[in-house]
DNA sequence: CGTTATTTGTTCGTATACAAAGGAGTTTAC
DNA sequence: GTAAACTCCTTTGTATACGAACAAATAACG
């Protein structure tokens, strides 16, 4: 049996998934310096762009569930990444803010992105960068 | 704050991880029925590709981390869609085989994939998703 | 204003992922 | 031939995913 490439049929649920695993391993690696997952990552950058979100607009603003963000909040918690502090109007409410911790990295973590980034596409032209890219979003965007 | 789409960041990261969670959510939904999850799905395609594979080879394959194939393998036995046959000489080793129950769907599951495949990239152009499974492909055949 | 509907966040159960370590079996090497 | 090296599969621990059920709180509405 062959290693996969000529047999693997011709399935883009299968491809996505192997691109995302391998996307997501190349990132993984580069954040173990840091004690971050790539999730804890994606939602502090989430936290920056806005400070003071609360869970629910996090999950909508990164398409998450709800209960996948309750664990990955606590962790980044435990972890002195970001502090918590109530609503003031709704005491269901809290609303979340980068650490001090998190900030003296910010932009070195948000370096780790942009270079992962590159590297991932580094055997892309330009041209397919920006083509794979546009199809990307059009797909999870929804048609 | 936005939906999403003009706020985030230009990552590759995320699209993929995106474009993945929505083809992963398509394909989940119509597996349902049938009591498959996608991984699950996944493997009996590979079992049917090559009766009597072993898991090191379906690992391999289809770039699945041993650990995971274990669970998945054991989910499959359990719900009746393998058999495990041991290896006449290699006492570690054991192969697997459809079932009767996994045959007597098997065209029908293919199909299911197939559709779903068509489907979710049912508003790109022929030309994009030829580019598209392309690109998708050399990004996780390695550079 | 009080009952119902909705919303926010948590918890539970199940299924990936995957690193790491372990047990059993097989192959190498000297 | 046997100890070291290696391979196959399982198990353990941690971190997503996500449907479903829940408690608490807020909004809607008659």
């Amino acid at each position: 049996m062959d290693s996969l490439p000529n047999n693997v049929p011709d399935c883009t649920f299968f491809f996505l998934a192997k691109a995302h695993q391998k996307a997501h391993g190349l990132l993984k690696k580069k954040l173990i310096p840091y004690g971050l997952t790539n999730m804890q990552h994606l939602i502090l950058e989430g936290i920056w762009y806005e400070e003071g979100v609360t869970a629910t607009e996090l999950g909508k603003l990164l398409i998450l569930d709800k209960a996948t963000l309750s664990g990955i909040i606590d962790r980044l918690y435990d972890g002195n990444w970001i502090e918590k502090k109530p609503d003031k109007d709704d005491k269901r409410v809290f609303r979340l803010y980068p650490s001090e911790k998190a900030n003296n990295l910010k932009e070195e973590l948000i370096d780790v992105r942009r270079e992962g980034n590159e590297i991932l596409l580094e055997d892309f032209t330009m041209e397919e960068k920006i083509i794979f890219k546009r199809l990307l979003r059009s797909l999870f965007l929804g048609a």
